[in-house]
DNA sequence: ACCTGAACACCGTTCAAGT
DNA sequence: ACCTGAACACCGTTCAAGT
């Protein structure tokens, strides 16, 4: 890593220090995003950050700006009319283009998850879909259920927990037989799975399609729970 | 503190070490459960940890064992059976008493997203509730997509995020004459809201009510599906 | 077998100082 | 105005040593 002089080296900004906060995390994950590592990226030292940035959380909060910021663009502008589409259709189309952003970025939910501060793009993220479900014609009680009902699936992630230890294969039969002994309903469905769909890693995968059902089984209640609402 | 002389102090079990570090967890977050506070809480230098547990993680695999047996304790033990209720009443109510464990424990979520390890307990537990499914007829295709469309409701919480800064309480007039510029369609939303029910917090509070309303959308659509399995 | 003391390689951050 | 160097108060953990 060559050191280059003061004078060309490009000035430090927060959008220079944020954009090589964010490869840094893309490329080793959020670990390897240190004070220390991101300065020593930008060819300077740690206490500079400090001048641009009261601390690190103010750097995460960046990036979670920028990552809304990805996802406005993903989906060509956040539009609270539904052109053509029901709502359910033009709010699933939003919320699968948020999550093809966080596919690119998957240290962004544990980011999320840190920090309570709603940064303003991802404020007129909520808005837009509070506004899109609002042309629908739901009412704001409605609504409010189903932000929560949602949860993270609405950013284009959810939170499910996964089964093997180190995330590898599918499970072998040998795998599968110690299993048989402890948890055998679990052991019988996996080596169903397994059998059907032989690329199905074991468990919780979040992969798109259990992700898609989940999101479907979600806005097919709230629809019909919309019917009701108008009797 | 009193220095407890190596005679009078009990031993040092790993029975001992996980309850205190359950307590020091419950009393001060996850934050101050540190190798250090925990070995002085237990009368004892940091490194004699070490003699029992291999690292840090063990022990945190060790809490989340302990909560499992909690929800296993609170449901009366994991029937397979829903004995005199659909599978979903059952569930329901299974999910519901893996919540309120949860509650006595708000550091767990946390723990079970840095630990993609599967502890025995929390296996049987999973387990439990497939056989549960299993007795309603469910196949095992549409098991393993209600596994991961329930996510981590299936244990009692949901990945929701908060929209206040600091948690605290219900937005003034002033704040939402300020967020009605940038976000109207939440703003409005809001306003509603607190006008209707002035304790709800501002948006995304995981309570009660918002967890039931998302957990009973989801089983209600895998029931509805399960109905045309079988045509 | 069970526990300790000193040390290592990291963190984020404060503070006074440089240009 | 912008950046630096040394230091502080923490982490989890290794290693050799005590009893």
């Amino acid at each position: 890593m060559p050191q280059r002089s003061v004078a060309e080296r490009p000035a430090l900004t927060r959008e220079r220090v944020v954009a090589t906060a964010m490869s840094l995390a893309d490329g080793g994950g959020l670990d390897s995003l240190t004070m220390r590592r991101l300065a020593e990226e930008l060819g300077v030292e740690a206490m500079s950050l400090y001048y641009h940035f009261p601390n690190k959380n103010a750097i995460l909060d960046g990036l979670l700006e920028r990552t809304f910021a990805e996802i406005e663009d993903e989906s060509g502008g956040f539009s609270t009319e539904a052109s053509g589409d029901t709502w359910q259709q033009a709010l699933r189309d939003r919320i699968l283009g948020a999550r093809r952003v966080l596919l690119r970025h998957p240290w962004v939910p544990a980011v999320m998850e840190s920090r309570s501060t709603l940064v303003p793009t991802m404020a007129r993220y909520i808005d837009a879909n509070v506004g899109l479900m609002r042309s629908g014609g739901l009412s704001h009680d409605l609504i409010h259920h189903a932000m929560h009902a949602l949860g993270s699936r609405q950013y284009g992630f959810s939170q499910e927990l996964t089964l093997d230890g180190d995330g590898s294969s599918s499970p072998g039969d040998q795998d599968l037989a110690r299993m048989a002994e402890m948890v055998p309903h679990l052991a019988a469905m996996l080596q169903e799975v397994v059998h059907d769909d032989p690329e199905s890693t074991l468990g919780w995968c979040d992969d798109q399609t259990e992700f898609e059902f989940g999101l479907d089984i979600l806005l097919d209640g709230l629809a019909r729970r919309h019917a009701a609402e108008e009797h």
